[in-house]
DNA sequence: ATCGAATCATGAAACGTTTCATGAACTTCA
DNA sequence: TGAAGTTCATGAAACGTTTCATGATTCGAT
């Protein structure tokens, strides 16, 4: 920056209010920027956050990355913020509480301008000082948590499978012991079930319990080769695709015997059809509310539950 | 470091040499690291950066994250980059020539310590001035390259299908505009197919041209409801199932009337079984590599080109 | 006991910005 | 024309580190 001054024959300050764009007088102006182009100069951002205190970054924690739902998250969030200038620091947690707290450690020493994280830690500290916004985890009031209609997700599931002819159903799902956001699924589809006179049962399994807990379940309502389901609404598309697996081992074919409805919206490769038929999280509109909120230094005005609306798409796990 | 200077009764500097791990004397060391964590203290990233003209951080510039493959590389390498206490700056080109360049200068105002690239454009000016390593992508024996044995899978690729017991085999791929190591993956199929003397046919597909070219190419390549291939490699997993999905709609079978190999190793949400029958790239290796690669500041004793080896897995498209 | 060598903490300078009080140059109005 | 007001560039200080020359202290050898 000296040697732009130098260059321009003008102050240091004066360079700085042109990079900055605040007012400077026309022909300063012109003369800073000639010299910005001749030298190729780019601002030095270790220099601008040492005397600003603002780091123009905002930490992610989240579990990994190679899971398309988390995958999809982390691009449109980093794209989010790209527009406005800042940039992600990646924590993945790999679902460990340890690491989680490690990262808000290492957050710190970043100086870190605020944090959208996506947590399996519901005993997390959350630190007061850093604006903090969670996705899926409701903490308290004084932590923005934007998350998709659960509640909404599971009503409309419900209501689906009931439309295309369903006569008994079930709902299935893990991580039972954290009640946190999506467990609102759950919810959903039991009011719509009970509004419409539908018979459902339901299966949590807490996260220590095996997979072939569900095995278990499902041979315990199958006789003579058939299931008693007709329906099935489950907590993640992932775990619906596994007990479509479970099915086919029993002969049960998907959608003729029973149709299943996923949640979350994972594509095949990201891009292509859906995986399963499912509930898709509306996951632009979420790392835009994560983002803004995040960046609203005043987060006095801001809901601490932001709720966006999900929808219905076919994927070849249902007869539509 | 202030603070803890004063708290510990020492000057700034013996701070800064404990903090660093340097030599200090045994009682001084004892008084600073406890005015440490009387204090909490963490050192300021910003200012150490400023301070040692390093930021500890390497930017990855990458199509998306949305891709599984991409997914899973971003992951290996986030967590090879941690353990050595460095950060990625992420940077999405969404296979967008003039976002990778909008990158690179980008990243010289962050200062990064090194570049780890997967770019789709050729003619990028690599800069000179910072460790610069391209995965796929070969530019120069100045510009380290890391790969996967692209022409060893597709050797091994073709050797499976012939002892699966295919006799009419083809190579379908697209992105045939660009030279890359990827492209390999064709050579090595057909030197085996040559070796083997069995037949085989290529069938590649510039950026531009529609996806229905392919099926063209296929429904050419049939005459009674049958195809005349009964063995496909494919240049990618994704590409390979769009070319399933194209087969079913004219009734033919995967497996049993054609078998098909993909590349790239895409698991099911990630995680799970892979999508297709697959040569796997090594990505927590190619990780590694790209890591230690840019890492090592004496770029001139490491190969241009690191090659690392891949492994056929069934994936329910091949009969093993 | 004295001197030289070795060890190791100290204090100041420097990294590249932004910001704020200062004062120079210009404008307006009587 | 002169005073008061306005605009806007200047220069210095500060942000939190690391590093280097300096000097104090300790130790060993004579």
């Amino acid at each position: 920056m000296a040697d732009v001054a130098r260059e321009a024959g003008v102050a240091l300050g004066t360079v700085s209010r042109v990079i900055n764009g605040q007012q400077v007088g026309e022909k300063y102006r012109k003369r800073v920027e000639k010299a910005v182009e001749k030298l190729g100069y780019q601002y030095n951002s270790s220099g601008r956050a040492l005397r600003t205190d603002r780091t123009n970054t905002i930490a992610l924690i989240i579990p990994n990355t190679y899971n398309p739902y988390f995958g999809l998250l982390v691009h449109h969030i980093n794209l989010e913020l790209e527009k406005r200038n800042k940039k992600v620091l990646l924590c993945f947690s790999g679902y460990d509480r340890n690491r989680e707290e490690e990262y808000i450690r290492l957050v710190r020493q970043n100086r870190v301008d605020g944090i959208i994280a996506l947590t399996y830690n519901p005993e997390l500290v959350i630190p007061e000082d850093i604006p903090f916004v969670t996705i899926d985890r409701f903490f308290s009031v004084s932590v923005p948590c934007v998350a998709s209609d659960n509640f909404g997700g599971g009503y409309m599931a419900a209501r689906k499978l009931a439309e295309l002819g369903c006569r008994k159903t079930a709902f299935l799902r893990t991580g039972s012991t954290l009640t946190n956001e999506p467990s609102k699924r759950k919810e959903g589809f039991i009011s719509a079930c009970v509004e419409l006179g539908l018979p459902y049962e339901v299966k949590a399994l807490d996260d220590g319990m095996p997979f072939s807990d569900f095995e278990d379940f499902l041979t315990d309502h199958m006789s003579g080769g058939k299931l008693e389901f007709d329906g099935l609404f489950i907590g993640t598309d992932m775990l619906a695709w596994r007990i479509i697996q479970l099915l086919k081992k029993y002969g049960i074919r998907v959608p003729e015997d029973v149709q299943v409805i996923g949640f979350d919206g994972i594509r095949m490769f990201g891009e292509l059809e859906y995986v399963v038929s499912t509930i898709v999280q509306p996951v632009q509109e979420i790392a835009e509310a994560c983002v803004s909120t995040v960046l609203s230094r005043h987060l006095s005005n801001v809901p601490s539950l932001i709720c966006l609306p999900v929808r219905y798409a076919p994927g070849g796990t249902t007869r539509d």
